[in-house]
DNA sequence: GGAAATTTCCTCAAAATTGTCGTAAATTCC
DNA sequence: GGAATTTACGACAATTTTGAGGAAATTTCC
């Protein structure tokens, strides 16, 4: 399974496009402006973007530019018109490919086969033990690349910590005690403080806090234990 | 596939003859000035050169002339004018051709092919047990000639550090354990300490940091693995 | 066989993570 | 509302993991 980035302002285009890739088996993540997808791409890089060249506050070319300073991330434009593709040509800020609005999904979806292709990325190249992704509304949580994405924004996340989202995120609704927690992160025979795992969850609330403030998808259960919630 | 090197000191001459070519399936490493170019053409000879002659520091000719003390290497020269030409024939320093700039990228890849032909390089004699060459963004690996190169520098990895480098590149963003990392390098029944690995990846990245100081796109996840990062 | 290169392992220091504690806040029960 | 219990949070200490340098062991190459 590949990840997938789009980065376009258009609510519908983005989640049109998010649909269909999906169904394509892709991993899909969306930003709807330049700068909080410039630092999401640079922190946890997916396997290609795709990026509007029209944005409000920083477009498409401005952002592939910025990225370009450090990354070689497989890119395809989209364009409104024929001029945008000649400019963007013309600056050479290295985007892999070109795609004029309005295209069938299809044929986008070919072009990104062909970039990932000349990348040596194919989503063919998935092994057998490769550990599943697991998507629950606004958080991702990719064990394989030992990544975490809230809103399509990095978290970064210890051992202990992504074990215990996992353990909760993987049955939205359902409590696991202290107990079932320890189960997940400790070996058999090591035991910890029960204040230990509200140590560990105090620390995980804090750092979804800083990407968004209201966050509230770990609850508390008094006197039982911790549930994620399922309506985020 | 053939590798093809392309020293010019314009930037955008040589991104756009790199998209050209890396379309017509070369491998290709980019220069752009005469002494770096000198010293990784020396140690890791591609198929074929492109030269332009007028450089700062060291130009194409004076390029060419320090090369064939110790190389036979097929090389095209660009040049502005006709004049130049002339000098450069008058030199007699052993070019294979000769491009007058401005040229269609089409004529040039006809050149291409003709002196690789003459020079009994041409690119269908590729074998089919070629193991295919790895790009990564600023990393080029080849397992069939073992070497690897950096912004197209050359870096001397010995065989634990290329393997380990490449199961890592392989999968850019993907966290390995260092008992996966073993397995790549090892035989089954070899067991070493997993600070051994560690030992590895400290040299490897010593080893790059020596062409660029600033490298780190070998992640060090904390109590899970490394990882190789694209985003450099 | 001997030199050189490579690999392994060791120690120490630095960095990141984890565990614990005191106190404040929240919840439950009466 | 008030007491008892449970949890959240910040701060700090303890522990674990990793990086750097280098010595010793091993392999490779003349």
């Amino acid at each position: 399974m590949s990840t997938l980035a789009i980065v376009d302002d258009d609510e519908n285009i983005v989640e049109s496009l998010r649909m269909f890739f999906e169904k394509e088996g892709y991993q899909v993540r969306t930003y709807h402006d330049g700068e909080t997808a410039l630092k999401a791409l640079t922190e946890i890089p997916p396997d290609i973007a795709i990026l509007d060249v029209k944005m409000p506050r920083m477009d498409g070319m401005e952002l592939l530019r910025r990225l370009r300073q450090t990354s070689d991330l497989p890119t395809i434009f989209l364009t409104s018109k024929d001029e945008e593709i000649d400019e963007v040509i013309g600056f050479n800020i290295g985007a892999d490919d070109f795609v004029r609005k309005p295209c069938s999904n299809r044929l986008l979806a070919e072009r990104v086969k062909a970039v990932l292709r000349r990348a040596g990325r194919s989503t063919d190249t998935t092994e057998k033990d490769d550990k599943k992704i697991l998507m629950r509304g606004r958080l991702t949580l990719d064990p394989n690349r030992h990544t975490c994405l809230w809103d399509g924004k990095p978290v970064h996340l210890t051992v202990t910590e992504f074990l215990m989202l996992h353990s909760l995120a993987e049955r939205p609704g359902y409590v696991k005690s202290r107990n079932q927690l320890m189960d997940t992160a400790y070996e058999d025979d090591i035991y910890v403080d029960e204040r230990t795992i509200d140590s560990h969850i105090k620390r995980l609330r804090k750092k979804f806090r800083v990407v968004d403030e209201n966050f509230d998808a770990v609850e508390t259960l008094y006197g039982v234990g911790y549930r994620y919630n399922t309506t985020v």
